[in-house]
RNA sequence: GGGCGCGUAGCUCAGUUGGUUAGAGCGCCUGCUUCACACGCAGGAGGUCACAGGUUCGAGUCCUGUCGCGCCCACCA
């Protein structure tokens, strides 16, 4: 067997990438009603490019889903196991993408019109939509290729049809005009949760306004005068003591001619500037409540395009802020302008784009939550989903409890359009889940559809279920739904996870995943947001190529505690490929000897096996709860500390190597979830031809354990370690030959210690644990300077330790109340402090 | 206004149900071209676990409070 010398993962990690795809390595297999495992990708953009956020969600699913796939059950079965791959149609980014091209060409969406761009955008997804899958699948994640989805492919927009039918039918969506936020870049309506609040310093305007027939004013306080031309009432708290003298009266609106109602409503605050508030129904969800309540009427001042409406009289056409200005220096002019406050207010902005969105007053299509929200709530209280961390649960339920109704209605062309048609004669609404031939209600054939689509996030919250086939009862569904596992982003849980689990409890009956893994987010060594804006984001495309894609997952996987955010630095990266290049010279190593068939083991051998026993323990109780940095530490330790700075090294001078490979084969099995490249690799240079990512994932086998050779191999390492102390306190070049006394007992072979410190011994054994160790130093007969200073401390340390274990050894409530373990284990330990005290005394006495 | 989280070595972070000198990587110091690897080997320094109380035989770990930092949600003008 042969190796490159050097490790250069760009020599074979795109070739084991397209044989994956090209050998449908990870193509599951369905069988209805067998054990599975089964993950939907988080279906990223089409537009998009691969970030640091996919490649470590990635790194995380595809460690959970290779090491379930090669986890087989207690009587040895595989399990079908399923990584759904796709992509979203991201409706608002997608959509602004190819506006922007076509800015560039100097044309807008409406010159092209509805079908011309829509038939652009489905051109722009053959030819770049496929980028960020092709990114995807050299970085070798193991989806099964052959069931990629894209959210709008015809199966997937039958699903959408088939649940907005079944959800309109049941009452469950409504059409109606109320409040919305209203991004005027965009030109859309948002739902609540595409809106960012930000805050910033305002300021808060108070502004008077004439009582009619009286000399009395009522002041309002408002941070947005430019509504108040769209003013239809003033409110006070009924319990003002104006009230009785004010209420049935009207106000003077300043600016205009108009007059309105002075309205009793508790939304006033008494105790908040001058008690009363002026209400503007067009354009705050509060006032367009008050509104509804006191009967008053909607005037729109600000247009989609926030613009003055024609009903802001002289100020039509100014944009918002402008006639803000405007607005406050006449009113100022007139004397109606009382005072102005410096203010803090959370302005609304579109998350898209950032423009301060507008509410406004709009016909949608909305969605009933509190009916879906129930279902969903319960199957989180009673665990039928989980959440990983657990604490996450808490802030689903936080927003289910306070949910609200969903605006699913875009004005955008990218998209499923709504399938619901209007009749010309009757005016009625058919909602059908194929284009229907005549209105439901007159029978009338001038229907026109819907020009809105539904909101990205409505098909999203089906990607469960549609990928596998619904609305039809295909062997995918019955065999992967619901599925195992959900990974996601805490920024998408009520986004996404949320309306998964209610539209798949709604739909399917059933929960979409049994389990939800919350990650953090991947940030700069600053703990920075990563964005091109500020220039400090690392390009998995560009690391992956330098480092290897092995090396940037381990870094990822290892700096990952669960739910915590992670700070990437080329560093966290350099750290996987210092792993990479490791395991690749020891298998070099390695592969210079012959692998005989193993014969009698040697105490190394034993004791490795018993390592390697405890490795697979903790990877695989890692995996299992998700907890990858544990998974990845504790391969690290074993093939790192343990294999390569002991056992190869012991191996050294051994001839007898079968069982080395042996424990070297075990060790790739063991990496491979979290370095797939690398154990392929080295798996077939062993001489496989078929992929590791089929074999069986290693199990803990409590038989294999083996504390004697433990015990033994650990006294072997303290010898070591205490002559190469020595040796390093003397000052005592290696290759200078040291004689001297060892006394221990036991089966530890002499000739690797002495191969390993270089030193000449005689052996004689020792009453109790531990050794003595005496040797003949060339010049220094006695103690070292620094050895001395380090024997002073450590002895300090001792005394210290020694004193507080007499001190509890001796208190009776802890000899009466802890366990024996606790309590023994305090004795041996004691014993070997002052052994050691009494030795390093001895020493220091010299 | 609610909710969540964090503060452990110079830096970035681990630390399962409270239990036996608190760990890793990087950085630092001292040696080493030892025939797998200098992306390495060997040895070493470095921590009153934010602070103050409390519970306990025993607290980095549980409780309360204080200080500092971060995030999410929310229609208070």
């Amino acid at each position: 067997m042969e190796i490159d010398k050097v490790y250069e993962p760009q020599r074979f990690e795109p070739h084991w990438a397209a044989w994956w795809v090209g050998h449908n390595t990870y193509r599951a297999e369905a069988h209805p009603g067998q054990p599975y495992f089964s993950l939907a990708i988080p279906p990223p953009n089409v537009t998009g490019s691969l970030h640091m956020g996919h490649m470590f969600e990635h790194s995380i699913i595809d460690a959970q889903v290779r090491w379930r796939r090669m986890k087989r059950t207690p009587d040895g079965k595989a399990v079908d196991t399923l990584w759904l791959p796709g992509t979203d149609h991201a409706g608002i980014a997608t959509q602004i993408m190819v506006e922007r091209q076509l800015a560039e060409e100097g044309l807008s969406k409406r010159d092209l019109g509805r079908d011309a761009f829509e038939a652009r955008v489905w051109k722009w997804k053959e030819e770049n939509g496929g980028r960020i899958v092709e990114q995807m699948k050299r970085a070798g994640v193991s989806c099964d290729w052959s069931r990629e989805r894209f959210t709008l492919d015809p199966g997937l927009s039958r699903a959408v049809r088939e649940a907005f039918v079944r959800l309109y039918e049941k009452g469950l969506i409504y059409q109606g005009d109320y409040i919305v936020n209203w991004c005027p870049r965009c030109q859309t309506a948002l739902s609540d949760l595409e809106v960012e609040h930000e805050e910033g310093e305002g300021s808060l305007w108070h502004i008077r306004y004439p009582v009619v027939g009286s000399d009395e004013s009522i002041v309002v306080a408002t941070t947005r005068p430019e509504t108040m031309l769209g003013d239809t009432g003033v409110a006070i708290n009924p319990l003002d003591p104006r009230a009785a003298r004010l209420h049935p009266r009207n106000v003077k609106l300043p600016l205009t001619d108009r007059e309105i109602p002075i309205v009793l409503d508790e939304m006033a605050d008494l105790a908040f500037g001058s008690g009363a508030v002026k209400i503007t129904p067009a354009h705050d969800p509060n006032d367009f409540e008050a509104g509804k309540r006191h009967d008053l009427p909607s005037i729109q001042v600000i247009g989609e395009d926030a613009k003055m409406t024609a009903a802001a009289g002289k100020f039509a056409g100014l944009d918002r802020y402008e006639a803000r200005k405007r607005i406050v220096a006449e009113l100022q002019e007139l004397g109606f302008l009382e005072k102005i406050e410096p203010y803090k207010l959370n302005v609304g902005k579109c998350h898209r784009c950032k423009t301060v969105v507008e509410p406004l007053v709009s016909k949608q299509w909305w969605m009933k939550m509190k009916p879906l929200a129930e279902p969903a709530i319960a199957a989180v209280e009673d665990g039928r989903i989980t959440f990983v961390p657990a604490n996450w649960s808490k802030t689903y339920f936080e927003w289910m409890y306070n949910i609200r109704d969903w605006c699913i209605s875009r004005q955008l062309w990218w998209g499923h359009r709504i399938p619901a048609w209007y009749c010309g004669d009757c005016k009625g609404v058919t909602v059908a889940r194929e284009t229907p031939v005549k209105c439901s209600h007159c029978g009338s054939a001038k229907l026109t559809q819907e020009t809105d689509v539904l909101d990205t996030w409505f098909s999203s919250g089906l990607w469960p279920f549609s990928t596998l086939g619904w609305p039809d009862d295909t062997p995918d569904l019955r065999a992967f739904y619901p599925t195992s596992l959900l990974v996601t982003g805490f920024d998408i849980i009520f986004f996404w996870a949320a309306r998964m689990i209610m539209l798949g409890m709604e739909m399917m009956g059933d929960v979409p995943f049994r389990q939800v893994h919350i990650h953090g987010l991947v940030r700069d060594a600053e703990r920075q947001k990563m964005s091109k804006t500020k220039g400090n984001v690392i390009d998995p495309l560009v690391v992956n190529d330098k480092y290897g894609t092995d090396a940037v997952r381990f870094g990822l996987l290892v700096a990952a505690a669960p739910g915590n955010d992670i700070a990437l630095s080329e560093e966290v990266i350099l750290r996987g490929r210092k792993f990479a290049n490791k395991i690749w010279n020891a298998s070099g190593l390695l592969f210079s000897k012959l692998p005989n068939e193993p014969k009698r083991e040697s105490l190394a051998d034993r004791w490795i096996g018993s390592r390697l026993n405890t490795a697979i323990d903790r990877a695989n109780k890692a995996f299992e709860h998700h907890r990858y940095h544990e998974a990845a530490d504790a391969v690290w330790t074993f093939f790192w500390d343990e294999f390569c700075d002991w056992y190869l090294e012991v191996k050294k001078s051994d001839t007898d190597w079968g069982f080395a490979y042996q424990v070297h084969e075990k060790a790739l099995l063991l990496l491979h979830p979290l370095m797939p490249f690398i154990t392929e690799e080295l798996w077939h240079r062993r001489g496989h031809q078929t992929s590791i990512a089929l074999e069986p994932y290693p199990q803990y086998e409590p038989a294999l354990n083996d504390a004697d050779a433990e015990r033994e191999m650990k006294l072997l390492q303290d010898i070591v370690t205490a002559v190469r102390e020595l040796r390093a306190d003397h000052k005592i070049d290696r290759k200078v030959k040291l004689s001297g006394t060892l006394s221990l007992g036991g089966s530890v072979p002499m000739e690797t210690i002495e191969r390993l410190t270089n030193v000449g011994l005689e052996v004689r054994p020792r009453e109790g644990s531990g050794f003595d160790l005496k040797l003949d130093l060339p010049e220094a007969a006695g103690t070292s300077d620094e050895q001395r200073e380090r024997l002073k401390k450590d002895n300090e340390q001792l005394d210290k330790i020694i004193a507080n274990s007499l001190r509890q050894l001796g208190n009776e409530s802890f000899v009466a109340k802890a366990p024996a373990h606790v309590i023994d284990g305090m004795r041996a330990k004691l014993a070997e402090y002052q052994a050691q005290l009494a030795k390093n005394r001895a020493a220091l006495s010299e």
